[in-house]
DNA sequence: GTGTTAAAATGGACACTGTCAGTATGGCCA
DNA sequence: TGGCCATACTGACAGTGTCCATTTTAACAC
């Protein structure tokens, strides 16, 4: 499971399946989902077209595989933010809360791909997997004492990541509010964001 | 603007363009975004692969256009649901979210079009149009004498509307609750939801 | 070293797609 | 009647995902 020198029978390449992944991140992050083509993501690797088909059944296995890795990372990131804020429930929520949004705003074509019901799968079992470290994360901060549960920990936790999820696919993917300027109101609306959610879920003492 | 009897220079069907339009919906409410192909659409409507061609110079001005059908239906739906509530703050709030969640749930794939940025063009001026009618009506409704304002109108749309459209599109996109029983709690997360946005924007007097 | 084997990679093909170019059609107006 | 021109058509091209038969190649057994 470290270093895998060996290669298996009939591989050509180093780690064809990991670099055609790598090539399909850089081609997501710089031209968008629909640019993460299979012949595309061939020809960056220098391989023939057809070559990914041995590493991915179809189109959306391959991307499925990428979202797993984005997953991953924003798995590691959000339970990175709110170690050491055990006992400061609300600051963990703001931290919980304020990174999802630097990773949607600083890599939107990452996080578009992730709710993608329709080209990837959900159900994959990487996916589930780090879907599952983020729910986790987001539900150990309401199991805290000193939260003020509304309903009940699971019923807040879809609350809450509605009002993140939902501020951040209303910024990605559209604004109901048009014309309006998006970028010099950002942030100010998210401190208010914060602030709501803050206002919601205050401390019991 | 009525019974446009007299056809055009050239034009041999009816009225191609909402024919082109009605079968492009059709596809869309029973296979899905995808499936609303030029040569699909111009298929089911018995004509040409390129007569579309004529009254949509690409595929995202034929997008477009059935999106703003579907942006003037869900316009006229919350509008008409918020009449004679003008002076029930509360209960118009309510009607909002709920036709919103109404017309999402049963008919998911016209409301994902909505906001699919790279395929439809929200600048479009019939888009714009009603997309601005929608956003009229959400914000009479905060500028009610009764209603307490967090912050501003117009900051306390986008929170709303952040849960709203959070809310629909963790529904609709994906679930970060994994294997949850989403059919099962649906209504009651819903309820709470509601009485969220309620306990929020709660009368002043 | 020598085969053997099976995975990996190749090139070709097919049915799609969006889009463009050129051509025919059929009401309209001069 | 003759010309006009938007409409619709046929044909073509590049690009896509996916399947197929074929060849290459690294690891293994001998």
């Amino acid at each position: 499971m470290k270093d895998k020198q060996k290669r298996t029978a009939g591989q050509k390449h180093g780690d064809l399946r990991a670099e055609l992944l790598q090539e399909g991140l850089k081609l997501l992050d710089t031209q968008g989902i629909e640019a993460i083509t299979i012949r595309a993501v061939a020809r960056n690797a220098g391989v023939a077209h057809s070559a990914p088909a041995n590493h991915f059944p179809n189109r959306q296995a391959m991307l499925t595989a990428i979202a797993a890795i984005i997953f991953a990372d924003l798995a590691d990131q959000t339970t990175e933010a709110i170690t050491d804020l055990s006992d400061k429930p609300e600051q963990a929520i703001q931290a919980f809360a304020e990174t999802c949004f630097q990773f949607a705003f600083d890599t939107p074509y990452r996080y578009q791909l992730l709710w993608q019901r329709q080209l990837i799968n959900q159900d994959d079992p990487a996916v589930a997997k780090e879907m599952e470290r983020i729910y986790s994360a987001l539900l150990s901060l309401l199991q805290q004492d000193k939260i003020h549960h509304r309903v009940d920990t699971e019923t807040d936790a879809i609350a809450i990541w509605s009002m993140i999820h939902g501020y951040i696919s209303m910024r990605l993917d559209g604004n109901l509010v048009a014309g309006n300027d998006t970028v010099t109101h950002l942030p100010r609306h998210k401190a208010i964001l914060l602030s709501l959610i803050d206002g919601i879920y205050y401390r019991k003492s």
